[in-house]
DNA sequence: TTATATTAGTGTATGATACACACTAATCAT
DNA sequence: ATGATTAGTGTGTATCATACACTAATATAA
């Protein structure tokens, strides 16, 4: 019976496995990596869009991948998630929520490296500009709905962030995260086709959206195009009940 | 831009970062440790209840936790999870899933542990007997309801494996695996009961249940106490539809 | 054998929500 | 003034959630 060794993980002492490792058999403590991996996702060109990097080396040359670091030592998995964002797109004060662990040996051919997914949700418009230097052909944008080959089990892990962004779009308020802070009805009907990739049913959309009081008018008008403006509406966070 | 060690995340030539570490700050790749914890629900005596084990030492020590062990090098997550089960219960087939991964810097004073938490549902039934030799006292099932003082943060944990166990309940057909094979209807609206914490009424309920179809009539009948026999039903997973 | 206690099992009416569906309103360009 | 374009609006129908009370079948005890 085990349980005395399970039950105070570290041991008797608090010291960390490899200081007990000659009690033990050593294999049984070495330690797997840690990363966090981020999906970060905008809409642009109507298309709902994943962030990738493209491999230079051994293994998956060439291929493209989820962008992901390891966890430093003192950092939590959510800092390490931002720090990894920051890095990436530059930006700060975005919707991050953890996904799922993804720790199967054999994932990375290296090493054994459990990653911890986060996924990230940006409205492009904050997007412009940032970063767009940064075109050395290594890192881009692409839609979900036709990805190029990736590498590790990385669309394994995109199709578990779009089910999983699909179920929540239908009771939660995510999909404010991809807009910017004054949108149209119109603008927030297209983030939910997109993502559901389906068409929805105009009138139908706006009684739901308008009936949870989750949208507060701006009063303001987006004068655009050749055609009737439309209303501006701010999402109200006070009000955040469930749709 | 660190872009290019972050994107190779193991480095050009395929070594961990130990390998690495004479290149590097050697504090940024210092490891933190993977453990899984598995939180067993089961229900007894009309309960929901939870398996802890109690900690015979420094840190909490006297404080109940929820039982955990370390990621072995070549085994995955979940095998990991099931090996902790199986330690601890002695049964094997038994509904697992990933919870959610904690990992704050601080969380466990010894060293940095980083959790997968996994939750576990099973038949009191089956667990009848088994391990039941095993009351060295320092082992034990809790009421969800009523909690003695835990260590780490395993009370967010269980509050959080309660939240999702809530959720999962009213649009999938998790509430079987509390069960045996055959049981009544009575006794899955008293699951239902037990796990939302309120009364259902019972015509809706069974109105409800049996307009899904996942329920089939074994035929055969719960003859017990001194009342009307009620009729026995076995979940088919052939009509794996939503509730 | 009859009465009693106990849990199983059943239906209906009402309100709320989901869905299908087509025309008018406001602006810009010509 | 006209045409092109997108914004904005309401109603009827079907489906689903909810509230609610009595009869049926068994075991036991008188």
């Amino acid at each position: 019976m085990e349980r005395m060794e399970e039950q105070d993980k570290l041991g008797q002492n608090g010291q960390t496995p490899e200081a007990q490792a000659h009690h033990y058999d050593a294999s049984k403590y070495e330690r797997p990596s840690v990363t966090v991996d981020v999906v970060m996702m905008t809409l642009r060109q109507r298309d709902l869009q994943v962030l990738l990097i493209k491999r230079r080396s051994w293994p998956y040359e060439g291929m493209w991948a989820i962008p992901g670091g390891f966890v430093n030592i003192d950092e939590s998995l959510e800092e390490a998630a931002k720090r990894e964002l920051q890095e990436e797109t530059g930006l700060q004060d975005v919707y991050l929520e953890q996904l799922y662990t993804f720790g199967d040996p054999g994932r990375d051919p290296r090493t054994r490296v459990i990653t911890v997914v986060y996924f990230a949700l940006m409205d492009c418009e904050r997007l412009q500009g940032v970063r767009a230097a940064d075109d050395a052909a290594d890192v881009d944008w692409f839609s979900v709905y036709n990805l190029p080959p990736l590498a590790f089990d990385h669309g394994k892990i995109i199709d578990y962030v779009l089910t999983r962004l699909r179920g929540k779009l239908e009771y939660t308020t995510i999909a404010f995260n991809l807009l910017a802070e004054q949108f149209t009805l119109r603008e927030l009907q297209r983030v939910y086709e997109i993502i559901l990739h389906r068409r929805l049913d105009k009138r139908n959309f706006r009684k739901k959206i308008l009936s949870t009081g989750i949208l507060e008018d701006t009063g303001a008008k987006k004068m655009e195009g050749t055609h009737r403006p439309a209303r501006l509406y701010r999402f109200n966070p006070a009000a955040e009940t469930k749709l």
